[in-house]
This record gives structure tokens, C-alpha cells and sequence, in this order.
DNA sequence: CGAGTTTATGAAATCGTATGCACTCAGTAT
DNA sequence: ATACTGAGTGCATACGATTTCATAAACTCG
């Protein structure tokens, strides 16, 4: 086991070119194989070889990366680590990092505006050779501000960011509400259409909102908003509340859009726990496609997102970026919805 | 909007120090408020917080990294990023480092040996200032090495450790499960109880099976393993297989014990799918409390860990290493397992 | 066989920061 | 007046790698 009376602190380059004999740069052209016309010998390789294996080498990034100006790690900032939907887009750009040999720091924001802030102050502290977000409430400008601070790639997922040099992943979402809502008034039948949103000043709120609002109208339905319309936050736990604030109500319409499903989830919970029962009492569908749309009974009837593809859209794009495949303009690339009738509605 | 026309890198320190009018030193010493006996005019510290204010100066992580030798980053590996049970723990262990003006590198092992290498040969390349991982298969001796070569203080998640140098939090599960099963025979009343368990060089699998085979052996109860015993890989998806498993025998136990939440829920899909009642064809308990075990139908009991608390207590006692308030022999911390009825068993 | 070319390597500078040491200049003691 | 403190700064160096430039040795060729 461990000699703790034995610093040994990692070799490093010098003390590898000194068991090999050789002068230290000859031992980082050996370990780099430098592309650019350098040639060494196949004894000096040899001796360097044996002496790295001799010492256990292993370089450090610290060093490199100070004087590479490269960090070989990217930044990947989502919403909310609870959130399933950015699971298989997180593990997807770290598949395509890991292949690249870059390490990915993940941050959390919580949707909340200070966390995202803060995650680009870290971000400028630690240069990353690329950073990936899920935003919300970060603005042009504040991205502006670090881009020209930064000098780093950006890919977003989310359409509203519309700077010159940030790519963007998005998908349709206005549409694919549109079309859903649509769906469940002229296929399912349903006379009236709830929506369970959030405030406006996240980003898809105002557009599933209107795309809602164009099915309605698309129908022929008039929209009375405070009958119809509940706001919550994205989380499980807003969903209930939405439906505690429905059962006050006398007037139910017969099913509710939620904005995604960790919300219709809340929503269908607290109304079971109350004995009611979905979709008699009232239908619901939701936006996402998380796993747990196929755990809850009934089970969820959902706009489906496609999260690996959007994360392996994401960091190629990115990586097409850091690795100067690509100096073009912004790039934008949209991912689809799919509607997934299930049960719920 | 920003100018692509003016590379504008960074400003450094000498910047700051050209415009100040003071030397390079003279700033870093200002802005690390060198605690060890210097002392700055206060003329020359407003000289030098303006000069930053006007190039908007943010140090440079990777040269203070070189120099220093800390990081300000820790790593942590987690077992699966879509399992319910480390979100809250990943969260933790995020929001303790961020207080401490620390960044996170997390990385996912999905239980898999090269994954479990692969990230301690990440770590050793680039280091980081401490290390905290849920191991289910690096052993002793790997560690070991690490230990060596890195000498970072390193806190895991998994009892099965024994390195003297590695702080360790557990959880008393082999207990815990002695009691569960204890508990259904004597207070639910099962005549009988099944083990849905995953393979030996799993370490929870062999702990596991032992608080179930002590509770049997306690009740005077035979373990027909062959009947009452089932394999999966903590997916989900494996415990469906079992379900589908169990399908074809003609004897099923009255409940089943699952090692953990994610395969209980799967078999319950599987065999809701199927048309069996839960719990009234076949009783189903799991292990962990994911929040997927409240939104199930029935809603699964199980066995609760604490999440947040053994997050908090992984990451404290990390940096109570890192920052140097501990230098004692191992440490070992237990978090609790709380036994939570529901519906489904 | 000497000049020019190639091959293999080392010396030195550099990335941006932190820090031990030496120095200056007041102020004080002798 | 001389020496002695100590506060306030600058100089020089180190961290561990990469990269440019220079040079020694070996080789080609007219």
C-alpha cells in the first residue's frame, strides 16, 4: 500500500529527460509526436518511452494548457440536473467530449438568472475551449459581454439567443404546440384546451403560449385566460399547485396542456391523490418525453424531444468550432417534436 | 455587439500593473490580500483596483493553477446520471464546492470498470484538488495507485473501500435490508419473499443478499434461490427482464425485494403491462426512494436514503481534507436508510 | 574533398501568476 | 550624525509544459 512518508510528487518532464538522457523538449517531441517536421530518432524515442513508463509519467494539463492556451475541457451549463430530459443530453456530449479527449464541467442553473450569470463569471476565470448552455435568462448582450471577454465558441439551446456568433440548437416548439393542440381538439375531440405555462420571461413560455393561442384560434375557440390558463415553474411541485388552483374552480376544461411534463406530472398526481381520475375527469398532455411520462400511470401523452440528438447537435457543432472545421457564421440547427399519444389525454 | 476584427486576449496581470504604474507583483499581491506579513499603501491598492476595473482583469485560473498547484476544482464520478438517487447528491456536492468558490467535474461511470479507470487516469492528468466518486468496481490496490500518483485526498461513497487514506459514507444497507424483509414477513405478513438482486461483483450485491438471507434465515424461511432469485444490472430496463422472467414461471413469491427502485419499477411496468395487479398478484419493494417511487401507481415502498445528506457529507469531508482541517487516519461516515411504506408492498 | 543539405537534438523564451529576497526610504534610537 | 528598524515595492525565479531558433553531426553531391 501507500508509503505516506514517500511525498513523491509526479514526475515531470525534466525527470523523465534526465533518466532517459535526453534534453527535456526531446521528451515532449517524442510525446507529442509533433506533426509539424520534427523527427527523433528510434533509439531516443525508445529511451524516452521506457523512461516515462519507468516513472509513471503523466503530463500535466495545467502546464500545457497555460502554454497552449487550450484546456481541453468544455463547460456544458443546464437547466435543472433533476430535469430527466437533460440527462441523455448531458451524457451525449460527454460521450462525444470524452472522444475528443476534453473533460466537460457541468453547472446548474436552476433557470434561475444568477446562477446562469455566475456560470459565465467561472467560465471566464477558467477558460474552457467551449462552452455549451441551456439558457433562459441570459440576454444578448450579457452573452455579447462574454464572447468579447472569452473568445470562446458558444452553442445555446434555445432559440431566443440571436447573436451573430453563437450557434443554436433549437426546435420548434411554437409549432409543435400548435399542431398538438390541433391534434387534441380535432382528433381527440376535446371541446375546450387548458394550458399550464410559466411567466413570460421564460423564453418558452411566450411561444408555447402562442402557438397554443393560434390552435385556438385555428379552432374557433375562444380563450377566457383566467378559466383556462395556469402558470407554474417548470418543476413537479408547480404542477401540483396548478391543480390544487383548479380544484377551487367550478369550471374544468376537459384537458390541460402543460408546458412540459414534469408539470403535467405534478398536476396528475395531486388531482389522483384527490381521488380524481385522468383522463375522465380531465385529460392531460405534456412536453418532453422524460422517462417518468412512461412511469406514471396513466401514461403521459407528450410532445416528444429527441435529447440525444440535441445534445450530440450541441457539442458537434461545438467541436466543429473548437477544432476550426468551421468559421462560418451562426449556425442553426433545429431538432423535431414528435407527437407520442399515450393515455393521458 | 462584439468586434471579431480586435482579438482583444485577456489582460494580465503586467496590464494591469503598466497601467497602474506599479509592478506586476504588486498587483497579484493586492488581489489575493496576502495574508503573510505584506502590506500594500492604500494609494497603490486604489491604483491597482482601478487599473482592473478599467480592463475588466479577471485572473487567470490556469497560470494560478500552475503556480499554486490547487486547481479549484474537484471531479466526481457518479454511477449513473439517469438514476433519480444522485441528482439530489450531485446538487449538493455542487452547491457546498460552489460556496467554496470551488468547480465540479463530474463524470459517469454507468458501473462500468473502464469507466471507473478511465476517470482516475482523467484525474491524474489533470489534477484536481480533491476527488469524490460512488465506486462499485476499482479496487483497493487501484486505488491505491492513484493514491500515489496523485495525492489527492479522495472521499467515496461505498463501504467495500478499505484504503486506509480514503474517507468513505455509507450506508448500513445490508442492515437495512434485514430489517425490510424482516418487516414484510412479520408486518405485512408475507409467507415468502423474492430477491431481485444484481451480480456478486456489484458490492451492494453481495451485501444486500446477505440482510435478505439473514431476514430469511431469522423468519425460518427456505431460500430456494432458483425460485426466489432474480439478476438484473440496476437499469430499469433489467428489472422488465426479470418481470418477463418471472412470467414464464408457474410459482411466484407473494412480494419481491428489489435491490434498487429503478428495477422494482420496471418489473412493476412490465407486469402492469402485462395486466398483473400490483399489489395484489405480486407485492414490490425497492431500494433508494428516487422521486420515480412517488409517481408510480402504486407508489412504490421502499427504503429512503438521504441524498442531500450524503452529498453534503462527501463534499465536507473532502474539503475538510483540502483545506487542510483534518489530516487524521480515514474517517468513515454513516447515512441513514429509513424504511418508507407505501402502496406497493 | 569541401560546400551544402538534412537529421536529430539542445538552449532559451514563453504562457500568467505567486513568492522569497533585496532594496529604498522614512522614522526612530543612540 | 550613524545605525537600525520596518513599511512598501520591485526583481528574479519557479511552476511544467510547448515552440522557435540555433547547432552539431551525418550525409549528399559536384
Amino acid at each position: 500500500m501507500s508509503r505516506p512518508n514517500h511525498p513523491a510528487k509526479s514526475p515531470t518532464m525534466r525527470d523523465v529527460a534526465r533518466l532517459a538522457g535526453v534534453s527535456q523538449p526531446t521528451v515532449s517531441r517524442v510525446l507529442n509526436d509533433t506533426a509539424t517536421t520534427v523527427s527523433i530518432s528510434e533509439e531516443t524515442r525508445q529511451k524516452v518511452l521506457d523512461a516515462v513508463k519507468a516513472l509513471g509519467y503523466h503530463p500535466n494539463m495545467t502546464a500545457r494548457s497555460l502554454r497552449t492556451q487550450k484546456s481541453q475541457m468544455i463547460a456544458l451549463m443546464i437547466a435543472d440536473i433533476s430535469n430527466g430530459f437533460y440527462h441523455p443530453m448531458a451524457r451525449a456530449v460527454q460521450d462525444v467530449a470524452r472522444k475528443h479527449n476534453y473533460d466537460v464541467i457541468i453547472a446548474n442553473s436552476d433557470h434561475r438568472y444568477d446562477n446562469e450569470k455566475h456560470f459565465l463569471e467561472a467560465v471566464i476565470r477558467r477558460p474552457v475551449d467551449g462552452v455549451i448552455m441551456v439558457v433562459f435568462r441570459l440576454t444578448d448582450e450579457e452573452i455579447d459581454r462574454f464572447i468579447t471577454i472569452a473568445q470562446t465558441p458558444i452553442v445555446v439551446l434555445g432559440v431566443q439567443i440571436e447573436h451573430p456568433e453563437v450557434d443554436v440548437v433549437w426546435a420548434d416548439d411554437e409549432k409543435a404546440t400548435f399542431e398538438a393542440v390541433t391534434w387534441l381538439i380535432e382528433e381527440r375531440g376535446y371541446s375546450q384546451v387548458g394550458f399550464l405555462g410559466v411567466p413570460d420571461d421564460y423564453p418558452p413560455g411566450p411561444r408555447r403560449w402562442n402557438g397554443y393561442k393560434r390552435a385556438m384560434e385555428h379552432a374557433g375557440l375562444p380563450i377566457f385566460s383566467d378559466y383556462l390558463y395556469f402558470q407554474g415553474d417548470f418543476t413537479l411541485e408547480s404542477g401540483r399547485k396548478a391543480a390544487r388552483e383548479l380544484m377551487t374552480r367550478q369550471d374544468w376544461p376537459p384537458v390541460m396542456f402543460a408546458l412540459n411534463d414534469l408539470m403535467a406530472i405534478g398536476f396528475i398526481l395531486e388531482l389522483q391523490d384527490a381521488g380524481y381520475n385522468i383522463p375522465d375527469d380531465i385529460a392531460v398532455m405534456g412536453f418532453d418525453d422524460i422517462p417518468e411520462a412512461s412511469i406514471i400511470r396513466p401514461h403521459l401523452t407528450t410532445i416528444a424531444q429527441t435529447p440525444v440528438d440535441i445534445g450530440q447537435k450541441l457539442v458537434n457543432t461545438l467541436f466543429d468550432r473548437i477544432e476550426g472545421n468551421r468559421n462560418g457564421p451562426k449556425r442553426i440547427l433545429e431538432a423535431p417534436c414528435i407527437l407520442t399519444p399515450r393515455q393521458s389525454a
